[in-house]
DNA sequence: ACCTGAACACCGTTCAAGT
DNA sequence: ACCTGAACACCGTTCAAGT
């Protein structure tokens, strides 16, 4: 390290997420961002690997913001509630970049402490081994899951488009094929997606607490083929 | 209509998640696929909008191949966990379109037959409106959840990395510092992705069956600033 | 109405050359 | 060691022209 570096890490997130959360994700190229950096492309490849790196670097940018320092509880129910729920807030707080999160491996210290946090307060009742990990992927699923439905479920929202356009748009389908689909759009249409989340972390919560007694079939709904 | 068109839907749906399956995303292009029919890509510009209508193509093709006509059940509960476990079912048969399936919109007839199966199972508990709502998000939330978490997740297989390879490399974490992720490291590579899902999925029904009577707290795990 | 090739404005990255 | 421009092989799409 003769010289220091062209750019620092941190330099490079940010710039990286102001194109995305300006342009969207379309709008954060090798050439963009070198340009926004006031230098030519291939001198990025001081300091990233590639393209796939860009994503990465985004990604972990927007996790890194995750603090979950004050989530610490005496109930440890209420401990996944606060983790979970900072998980959910810091991935809503850049749109833009959630199909980012969906899909792209991150094994940065930012992901895997969020990850730490989780299994610690879900360990604290009691559970250890597989019980552990399927409590954490649960919830770890439910958390993205809800960011993914809100960004691409049958009921959301397209680009632009208003709430109230959301149960136009799904009342006009036929009631005799979706009955219950038109049914909920109105709730839909009143709901808002913070309350929606807290509901519904708080039903696995519930399952979580009583543990899997459900009766449970081993075969899955149709034959394997 | 005076000449039928010289490819059909399902023709182009079908070279497309043929190339898709065989050479991942990055192998679909509008130019890939044209090429793939033996024409010019400006003659794919004749049935379908541009790429993002590519992509919903292949999300469709996939989806399309739900089938839930013999997940009626008398009890509701295994009702909704047989259609839940065919939509994942579906979701993990064709890993490489996971990406798309987290992050395209579609409003086509497939996907809203599956969201419409489910939340009818759920009506028959009694659920309506705002409950009923709540309970599709959370299933579909987990369902896709579960394909991301596997997918990206802190604890998921690398590209060609072995199960066994995943537990080392959790293992060589700094134990002070993740001190439960590495131990549920060996749990992870014991158990099975199906496995995992039906007994995470077994939580939150769980949840649902007893409704959510956990205390809740209505503020956010710390101030939203 | 449907088909299609040439051309344009992008993109990531290899290669070779600079200091 | 780090920086960088030219060049290459892609990409989606506009435009204009065919039938």
């Amino acid at each position: 390290m003769a010289r220091p570096r062209k750019f620092s890490r941190t330099q490079l997130q940010t710039a990286a997420l102001a194109l995305v959360d300006r342009d969207g994700l379309a709008g954060l190229s090798m050439r963009t961002l070198a340009a926004r950096l006031g230098t030519g492309p291939m001198t990025l490849y001081n300091h990233v690997g590639g393209r796939a790196d860009l994503d990465l670097l985004v990604v972990e940018a927007v996790v890194g913001k995750a603090d979950w320092s004050h989530a610490k509880q005496a109930d440890w129910r209420r401990e996944v509630r606060g983790i979970a729920t900072e998980m959910w807030r810091v991935v809503r707080a850049h749109p833009q970049v959630i199909p980012l999160i969906l899909t792209r491996r991150s094994r940065s210290p930012a992901v895997l402490g969020v990850a730490e946090a989780l299994v610690a307060a879900r360990a604290r009742s009691g559970r250890s081994g597989r019980a552990l990990l399927v409590a954490f992927r649960a919830v770890q699923a439910l958390v993205m899951g809800f960011a993914q439905v809100e960004l691409a479920g049958p009921l959301s929202t397209q680009a632009g488009e208003s709430p109230t356009a959301v149960i136009r748009r799904v009342r006009s389908l036929p009631r005799e094929q979706f009955p219950h689909l038109t049914q909920i759009a109105a709730a839909a249409a009143r709901s808002r997606a913070e309350a929606e989340f807290r509901r519904g972390l708080d039903l696995l919560i519930a399952g979580l607490a009583v543990g899997a007694r459900v009766s449970r079939s081993r075969r899955p709904a149709r034959a394997a083929r």
